[in-house]
DNA sequence: AACTCAGGCAACCGCGACGGG
DNA sequence: ACCCGTCGCGGTTGCCTGAGT
């Protein structure tokens, strides 16, 4: 069985979003928040197929996401965990809640690996999946190397230095694709800045948030209508005074195994940096 | 100034997963 | 248990822009 194209109707229109069709869609978000997206483009009235709705909003119109340069911080994180976890873009893109999956997939292609080709570093295809064709044997030390890298970058990634990492610093409470609560820096390049109207838009936007989360500034979500969107619910993790909101979803066992074996080896400080970032484990 | 080319990025496509009926 | 609709993800494409000639 064929399955047809979602977006092979008549009328459904492709190609670059207008800044009218991105007020449109962030409207009907702002008033029903993220979800069912099949019935956006009925309800708005946008040409647009419900896919091309979610990835708009995801990859871009969504609060918090943060544009321009990855950190050396950010960049490494992202190395290391694509060399534990292969191309699983999103998987990536929960540690690093202001990126989008499909940031980090293009920064992947279009940087990092021309980097470390260059570097030497990635003489085979990353990730578990390329090498299924070595002996398990080499197979499990490679595979334990790069855990061990990952461990440290891990460790690294999560070093606080407020004179560096503007990533950790002076953050804005926002949400991140997969609903949680997440920070933006005042000072990154907001998203959807493509006219005047969509930044009205959501400053309006950001004044009703204020209005229902006191303390707040800049970009930030509110609490939608129905409360139904945990996405539209700021809730600011950070109450150390750090300026870190860890903002990604709670640490999994990944990340449990990666913390404990960096206890184990002596790593302590990132496993009590962690506790006072407010992180669960 | 005009043209070419490569890089970067937004968006699309297709498949698999998942949940409801 | 099965079917169908919807969503999410990863791979890929194609357009735009800036650098080089």
């Amino acid at each position: 069985m064929v399955r047809p194209p979602c977006c092979d109707k008549e009328g459904v229109k492709k190609g670059p979003w207008t800044p009218e069709e991105d007020i449109t869609l962030v409207s009907y978000i702002q008033e029903h928040g993220p979800g069912n997206w099949r019935a956006v483009p009925a309800k708005t009235g946008l040409q647009r197929c419900s896919k091309s709705c979610r990835l708009r909003w995801t990859n871009y119109l969504r609060p918090g996401i943060k544009r321009g340069n990855f950190t050396d911080q950010e960049e490494k994180l992202i190395i290391h965990l694509q060399a534990l976890l292969g191309n699983r873009w999103a998987a990536i893109a929960s540690y690093l809640p202001e990126r989008t999956d499909n940031d980090i997939k293009n920064y992947w292609n279009t940087h990092l690996k021309k980097k470390l080709r260059q570097d030497g570093s990635l003489d085979c295809p990353a990730g578990p999946t390329g090498q299924r064709s070595a002996s398990k044997g080499q197979w499990e030390k490679r595979l334990q190397t790069d855990i061990n890298l990952a461990k440290q970058a891990l460790s690294e990634a999560l070093s606080f230095d407020p004179k560096s990492d503007k990533l950790l610093s002076n953050t804005t409470t926002t949400t991140s694709s997969n609903g949680e609560n997440c920070n933006a820096t005042p000072t990154s390049p907001f998203f959807a800045l493509t006219t005047d109207n969509i930044s009205k838009l959501l400053e309006q936007w950001n004044n009703k948030g204020s209005n229902s989360n006191s303390g707040s500034s800049s970009i930030e979500t509110e609490s939608s209508g129905s409360g139904s969107n945990s996405i539209m619910s700021p809730q600011p993790i950070d109450s150390v005074g750090l300026g870190l909101d860890y903002c990604g979803p709670e640490l999994s066992m990944l990340e449990s195994w990666l913390l404990d074996e960096s206890v184990d080896q002596d790593q302590g400080e990132l496993y009590d940096m962690s506790l006072d970032f407010g992180v669960q484990f």
